[in-house]
DNA sequence: CCTTTCTTTGAAAACGTTTCCATATAAATG
DNA sequence: CATTTATATGGAAACGTTTTCAAAGAAAGG
């Protein structure tokens, strides 16, 4: 393998200036430019990237941490986050946390280790105060995932107002006995979730059913299981509010093989318009999240910290959210007629 | 930030020593060893991967490349891989190459700048002699895509038989005019799989409809267009082969809002056994990949080769699908009867 | 008791860059 | 023309490890 010595060696000019070509920096001859880039060539020459990141003190990477890849929600966010970030030059890596504080440690841990140079939390499982000494080693920016008090910059959707509203429709729809279906781990954005969901319910004077709260509902495979239960131990349910379209789909697809009408007999909403949520029959009703705009900002910011690390004091970025109201939801308008 | 020599000053011992501490190496005492860890642990010492990787020539770290993410085959085969890579201590990082020739290369260089350690490439849209000299500088491991007379070792499924089958299927369901479906890239695969379906259709006495074969048909979109001019040019088409369960749901959609009957007025199969072709209704006929074994086959193939460079010679490994007959294809049995 | 082998330690070289500093020449300024 | 200033180049230090080599003491073998 060619080293830069062995270009130098070959142009007959010294390392400094060979590294000069590498950096695209200022201070050399076109001649001699020419005349490195052509041993490079000959020697097919590709500077090492461990020795450039050593002395360099830079990686030009950023890692994000993200619960599972497998989630469109996730897997849409890192696609636009990588478009954006090659476009300054920077490489993203990807950090599956499946929800588990160890590995969302481990991966911090890249930053300690100088294997990147900050860090995007698109989730948090950890105590606040766990991952703030990391901030030592390197900026961290959260998206999607927010924390009051927190210094650093968040970038994310107001869930609160989002399962506020949905809930709403549900209830405009003529439900009066909802379910609130959670995921996995009580983030402070499932909170804030749930806490959109209970003041809909409280400004209708409609109850919030402590026993039809279900946790640990995230894949399609709990939402069948979620609809069994419905079924069996509360009849009475008529309206579901999920935080997954993934739950919301099986849900539907249970309900249906079971011979129950959707949305009449039971309404539901999920999260996040993944295409799943249009293709089921019914569609399901939805929330759209500005993923594009959401990834783009969280990257300019993060890598504005990069460049100018005396940065002003972290900013925060509220988006808002879309309901798309769709068949499962929406009673027939017979009904209301 | 510590290095080794604050934490080999604070113990009172060498660089040396603490190195052989970090590294879990015999040759230290073990009251010594206790000493070096307090001052590391003291010191919130943690080793700079750059410095390591220079020193040792490994990053334990390989790259797998794959077109997009947000495609739930290769979202599943990434998890799996991930796992498996993680148990022998490496890494993972995700190259999105979206099909494009210079990104693939792009990645394959991190091979020379040393970043990565080897590479499992699940697909291949550039001419195999240009990757061939990448070879150089690390193994490849082909996964899912395949490629006859390459020195690299290859994990995949038989696609033709995989198509071979399907199209048998949907003309034992009594289709007598197939369209034909495929992605992107005429990729080595995709012309297994072309092939497997003309197999099929000859070993029948069925033509070979040139017209009704349609390229870049990948999203869910390009499903409900590719209904569309089925049902105004060919509307004698019957039976739809597809390589993607997002396109064939997109058949399906499309079809059940136009009023077509699936499969009475047309069959349709996909590929891939992705969730959303149980969830449509009707549910989509789907061909079953070992994904998980595939994946962790691919890794160990690929973790043998960096161990013991000295390997044998390149091994194939071909596993074999399940062809899964859903509702988009089962014609009623009132017919048959 | 002498020789060999094993264990324990550290000094120094090496990995391949970038960066700092010094120097030399060319161009600009007064 | 003397003095700055800008341009062009190279030598050597620095980044933080691992690895090689040498050396010294302890244990084992005869």
């Amino acid at each position: 393998m060619a080293t830069i010595e062995d270009v130098a060696k070959l142009a007959g000019l010294s390392r400094t200036t060979v590294s000069r070509v590498i950096n695209d920096q200022p201070y050399v001859t076109d001649e001699k430019k020419q005349r490195i880039l052509q041993a490079m060539d000959e020697l097919g020459y590709v500077p090492n990237s461990s020795a450039r990141r050593l002395r360099s003190q830079r990686t030009d990477t950023i890692a994000v941490l993200l619960p599972r890849i497998t989630n469109p929600f996730f897997g849409n966010l890192i696609e636009s986050m990588e478009k954006k970030a090659s476009q300054w030059g920077y490489q993203v890596i990807v950090c599956q946390t499946h929800d588990s504080k160890k590995k969302e440690l481990d991966y911090l841990q890249l930053l300690k280790t100088k294997q990147v140079d900050g860090v995007v939390m698109t989730s948090l499982v950890n105590e606040w105060e766990v991952v703030e000494p990391y901030l030592e080693s390197g900026p961290i920016v959260l998206c999607n995932e927010y924390m009051e008090d927190t210094p650093v910059p968040m970038i994310h959707m107001d869930h609160r107002k989002a399962a506020y509203e949905s809930t709403l429709h549900l209830i405009d729809q003529g439900c009066t006995n909802l379910a609130y279906l959670s995921g996995g781990t009580l983030t402070h954005l499932a909170m804030e979730r749930l806490a959109g969901f209970k003041r809909a319910l409280k400004e209708r004077g409609l109850p919030f059913i402590e026993e039809a709260v279900m946790d640990w509902v995230i894949q399609v495979e709990d939402g069948r299981n979620a609809f069994r239960k419905i079924k069996e131990e509360f009849p009475l349910i008529d309206g579901v509010f999920t935080g997954s379209d993934e739950v919301a789909a099986g849900i539907v697809y249970e309900a249906s093989h079971c011979g129950w009408a959707i949305p009449d007999d039971l309404a539901v909403v999920g999260f996040d318009n993944q295409m799943l949520s249009l293709l089921m029959a019914p569609a399901v009703t939805t929330v759209e999240q500005p993923i594009t705009k959401m990834a783009d900002r969280t990257i300019e910011v993060l890598i504005q910290q990069l460049l100018h690390s005396s940065s002003t004091t972290p900013r925060r970025y509220i988006y808002s959210h879309k309901l798309l109201v769709r068949n499962s939801s929406e009673k027939r308008h017979s009904i209301a007629k």
